[in-house]
DNA sequence: ATGAAAGCGCTAACAG
DNA sequence: CTGTTAGCGCTTTCAT
């Protein structure tokens, strides 16, 4: 070996507890351990009397486990509600009480429970995030920036996928809803089922509508997108390069990005009589994008300019184009919505319109802090921006 | 307007309750109300006695909210425990009682309280994930397979982005702690921090790494991914091409991906000699592969080949060999770790060491969901896949 | 400023 | 099989 050499060499350390690892995933179980087997380490003072007749599922004994407040109170010698007072940092408290409570704390390592907060407060500060899919780097960063936001006002989220099935929507809901979190953000897979408005309304608490519109019957606040004004640049810009015959592949008919984008793009086409408008809604998924492709190119009157409604269906879209050797944009100009990670190396670059997930994310978590602070529901509506690029051109002359 | 006009028109319904929403984030405060000020729709029966002396920030009286079990059993003219045992499929109990339980249940709407079951049971059903960017596909899928996974099993997520500090990582594992998680899925931001391994060793809680290593000190569970298998079948490739300079431009020396991938490089190279590694650890940014890309091809003797070790990596390095107009693969080879949505795409196709990351968190969901039916802690190994694609041809003969 | 007591809504002994 | 009872661990009146 010569040559330059990594500054930072490592021994490989094979943790020593660990069997070698040869990729088992269905573990065989246990013959004769089944739940309740589990390890049971046995805390030190296991000795002394049982404190009580009832003993559910004792905790085995960890170093902060098992301490609970009463105890930092026997310890201070003080009453709990003084511990209590301490440590929500209520205002009448003496400076002597704090430093005792708060030395038996530090002694002790207590932490509190906040289960027991929870169900004493009737506020869980948990918030709970229903999304058709969380691996669609749109919502993940939507989910980013709602997660910061709110850990920043110390919510936690609870996250739960719907998998794009409306029917989990509304489960999702219920369930969230059972588990008391404070409030909702709600990126739904589909916003006219009759079982989520029903989820929705049946729960009272606050709920922020993430580029969703729902029946007014359930008050919410929403933060949208305003595709409107990015499809409207993007027809603009297509129709002044002069194309005649412009496609929208879009998502799923029954969540609003799509039928604002469908709107837009019917609206902005009213002043260009001879510009003609398709659309094909569908899915948020490669195939229908793919499926879409295929049929548009294969009809009697192909488009010039497809608008691909979301990153998914853009995969379908430049497979289908790949297929067939087509180019962009010499044979087709394309513009697509939603940015994702590479598109930057394009050759030729995208033309998008973009917008700022994780601004929404962050919106969507103020708009619900600021319900859970007593405010009214709101909307916010952010932008979106429309960047042209080479994959855009004139269309070649009619055939 | 003429020709083909799309299926389905929809009237643009501005939901009726709503301002017309003009893009306002920071809302205002409103000046006299605080928290508290909740609007507070007082239910039905708001005359009658209050039922007891305290009466903490009562819910407003909502379908569900505010029916508890106790309602139930007198509804049902039977005890609060039969109601218990019923709804919690106990095997004692006769059909008459169970028939009269549930149609109080169905007639009040009742829905427990989970809250109230978890302090009592001492048991969650929730999991919490640390994670240092859910925006990260890579993440965001193990997220939506571990989530998946889980819920089929009524656990639910709590999602803690650590944005990749070692401190949050610690915060969020103790934070977490204090919500009770039954369990934890740990994708760790750096496995070297000595407060992360205070935190998890504090904890007796059931952990599952997720691609990392720990001090032995703290017992786990882990799913890993063969990265070295990965990384050898790369390095072959391209010693089998002819190359003699072969880099990896690495993230984090901190995380195992990363020191496993630099092991593996130096090791498959051991057998070839006048084959020269290079490697440059640094973090999973697209800054570090931009600086380290610069940094290589400005050195005196530049690579032939670049293995990008992650996808933020692998924009960095992209963004600085178009910059310099550098064409792939003639000019250089490269490999990334790690797929992302559009590769695909890529002319020339990205020859990519692949694994499945939904499976990934699948199996860190099963791992767990064993660990707490009191299975003892297991590592499991999943594969990688070495793709050969165009993006790798024979080096340029020497200058 | 501090302490005593009364629960939040539920479960699980225990005793019929 | 069903009812009684004693809490889970904490917060919050209410009364000093």
């Amino acid at each position: 070996m010569d040559g330059l050499q990594p500054r930072r060499h490592r021994r490989r350390v094979r943790p020593a507890a660990r069997r070698p690892a040869g990729r088992r995933r269905h573990r065989p179980r246990h013959p004769g351990g089944g739940p309740g087997m589990s390890t049971e380490s046995s805390g030190q003072r296991n000795t002394a009397a049982p404190r009580s007749r009832t003993r559910p599922a004792r905790k085995s004994a960890a170093a902060s486990a098992g301490t609970g407040m009463s105890q930092v109170a026997e310890r201070a010698g003080v009453a709990m509600s003084s511990v209590s007072r301490v440590l929500s940092g209520h205002a009448d408290v003496s400076e002597a009480m704090r430093a005792r409570v708060m030395a038996a704390v530090e002694e002790l390592g207590y932490q509190p429970n906040m289960l027991a907060q929870m169900l004493r407060r009737g506020a869980t500060r948990t918030v709970g995030f229903v999304v058709g899919d969380i691996s669609n780097p749109l919502l993940s960063q939507i989910a980013l920036g709602a997660e910061t936001t709110l850990r920043a006002s110390d919510y936690a989220l609870l996250l739960a996928n719907s998998v794009n099935d409306p029917r989990l929507d509304a489960e999702n809901i219920q369930l969230l809803h059972q588990r008391r979190v404070d409030g909702f953000l709600l990126s739904l897979s589909d916003e006219t089922s009759e079982q989520t408005a029903e989820a929705v309304a049946r729960t009272d608490t606050p709920t922020i509508l993430i580029d969703r519109d729902l029946p007014t019957r359930a008050p919410t606040s929403a933060v949208l997108s305003d595709h409107r004004a990015g499809i409207t640049r993007a027809v603009e810009h297509l129709v002044g390069l002069g194309h005649e015959r412009i496609t929208l592949i879009a998502g799923s008919p029954h969540v609003r990005p799509t039928r604002e984008r469908i709107d837009a793009l019917e609206e902005a086409l009213e002043d260009s009589p001879g510009v003609v408008a398709q659309v094909r809604p569908g899915a948020f998924t490669e195939a229908h994008g793919r499926a879409a492709t295929r049929d548009l190119l294969d009809g009697r009157r192909p488009p010039t300019a497809i608008i691909a409604g979301g990153n998914q269906i853009l995969v379908g879209v430049l497979a289908e184009l790949a297929a067939r050797e087509i180019r962009i944009p010499h044979d087709l100009s394309l513009v697509t919505c939603d940015d994702v990670p590479l598109a930057q190396f394009f050759t030729p670059a995208l033309a998008t319109i973009r917008r700022d997930p994780y601004e929404m994310g962050a919106t969507a978590a103020r708009l619900l802090l600021a319900r859970l602070g007593g405010a009214a529901d709101e909307v916010a509506t952010l932008p979106t921006q429309f960047s042209a690029a080479s994959s855009c051109a004139p269309p070649r002359p009619r055939q």
